[in-house]
RNA sequence: GGAGGGGUGGUCGAGUGGUUAAUGGCAGCGGACUGUAACUCCGCCUCCUUCGGGAUACAUAGGUUCAAAUCCUAUCCCCUCCA
């Protein structure tokens, strides 16, 4: 591989496709020559899990752990109180203290422990929340003390918020002071914990750099920022939809079926990126796996979604998700990681309506939706498609190993078991 | 405080008294094709229904009318300009 840089942690992301933009690549590089550096980057504590779109930053500090420093996770407990507005163009729903607090709690006991040593001697990482120290700013002497700092000007001529202005949408002075705020976040976490870099998305720069510069004239110290590109598919999309919205890490939000489906699904073009950010197997596996042509791409999808779901799930998790992938897909029978729901038996006996069991099972939201997926053709009894609107399942349904599976489409199945 | 403009379904955006549950784009869902991909094509895309219909819906509340998203009144919210 080429060395471009001096420390691992640089070449490591260069590599892996991490880096978009950085403050100070040379001072950078030789700070993290030095020893033991400290990193963040802020996420924000506006649902109660954080989801693919968070996984990005996720690695990258990742791997600024396994280069030997100390990540820094911090929890926007503060900063959700007003939300970014960069390059959105509406405001957002303001949180209330409680939903804040309550998604901040939820999301420090599950997705980051799977990715990062909390417990690992000099270079443990931790984790903060900012709401610690901006809940506490006094406004006037804040003002007197950093406002001195921020240039309006320069903070206007920032394209996250300059496409907002050109819209002519509303900006408000709430909204405005995100990014100070989050520049604030980076100067007390360099006194705090000697943060010296920022990370982010490429959203990110412009608030990122505020804190570069704030340090710089506030208390004389180099700080850098990082970024990494944002992920889009290639026709331009956000990546991280799915059938119910956002790709959650946490399990109880979607589950490592569901996860590891997301991956096996992705656009073909996307694997050598998606392999490269989100698994940690070394380069020239990924290589060979990119390299792979027509219907073989499948064997390096299967590959993204093991390992993706791995790191996040647990290796028995990915084990299991890509068991049961296997066996509905590839096999026509069913795995254990369909969701299920469970009958009573004489119930079924008496026969039960397909629509009201595509809903039990959470396939479909309404009976009109279900209607619509029968009319469509794609409601399926054990395989078979079923026309009927009216059609009645019951025990003779029951396969010898006694469920019965029901899908929505080719790709969304569940069980029926009786209890 | 004054003047003007605007609030339509997940979103963007048509529609200015009547076959309008509301054109079209995007997103989403299903089908065909395929490789559990992309592209393309087709269908669907408020809810309930004994499938005859019914109930809600165009910021909110009233009103005019046989009939309103469309007219009137009040209220709320947003934007622009002026003070």
């Amino acid at each position: 591989m080429t060395q471009i840089y001096k420390s691992d942690f640089l070449n490591i992301l260069n590599e892996r496709g991490f880096i978009h933009q950085c403050s100070n690549f040379d001072a950078l590089d030789a700070k993290l020559m030095e020893g033991p550096q400290s990193a963040y980057i802020g996420f924000d504590a506006t649902a109660k899990s954080l989801h693919i779109g968070n996984l990005t930053g996720i690695m990258m500090l990742y791997w600024f752990q396994q280069s030997g420093h100390k990540a820094i996770t911090l929890m926007g407990g503060g900063t959700s109180k007003i939300g970014d507005p960069s390059f959105k163009d509406e405001q957002r729903v303001l949180l209330d203290d409680d939903t804040i607090n309550a998604n901040i709690s939820h999301i420090q006991n599950t997705c980051f422990k799977q990715f990062l040593n909390y417990d690992d001697g000099e270079t443990s990482a931790i984790m903060v929340n900012n709401n610690d120290w901006l809940d506490q700013l006094p406004y006037l002497s804040f003002l007197r003390d950093y406002g001195r700092f921020f240039s309006v000007n320069r903070m206007l001529s920032f394209d996250s918020v300059k496409q907002r202005l050109e819209r002519e949408s509303p900006l408000s002075l709430l909204e405005f002071n995100y990014m100070v705020m989050q520049g604030y976040d980076f100067l007390e976490l360099n006194r705090r914990h000697g943060a010296i870099l920022q990370m982010g998305g490429s959203d990110q720069w412009g608030n990122i750099i505020n804190g570069v510069d704030l340090g710089h004239k506030s208390d004389r110290v180099q700080l850098f920022a990082l970024t990494a590109p944002l992920l889009t598919t290639p026709d331009g999309k956000k990546m991280g939809k799915t059938l119910n919205g956002a790709v959650w890490l946490n399990s109880d939000l979607l589950t490592p079926y569901d996860y590891y489906q997301y991956w096996r699904n992705v656009d073909d073009v996307m694997i050598g990126t998606l392999l490269r950010r989100f698994t940690i197997l070394p380069i020239s596996e990924i290589e060979n796996l990119e390299a792979l042509k027509g219907a073989e791409i499948n064997d390096a999808k299967k590959i993204l979604a093991f390992e993706a779901t791995k790191l996040c799930h647990g290796e028995q998790a990915a084990i299991n998700a890509q068991s049961t992938a296997q066996k509905t897909f590839e096999q026509g029978s069913v795995g254990d990681n369909l969701p299920s729901i469970t009958i009573n038996g004489d119930m079924l006996a008496q026969g039960v309506s397909i629509t009201s069991l595509l809903k039990e099972a959470g396939l479909v939201s309404s009976n009109g939706e279900a209607k619509r997926l029968i009319q469509g053709g794609g409601a399926r009894i054990n395989g078979v498609a079923i026309s009927a609107l009216d059609h009645s399942v019951s025990s003779n349904d029951l396969t010898d190993e006694n469920y019965i599976k029901i899908s929505a489409g080719k790709k969304k199945h569940a069980l029926i078991r009786v209890g």
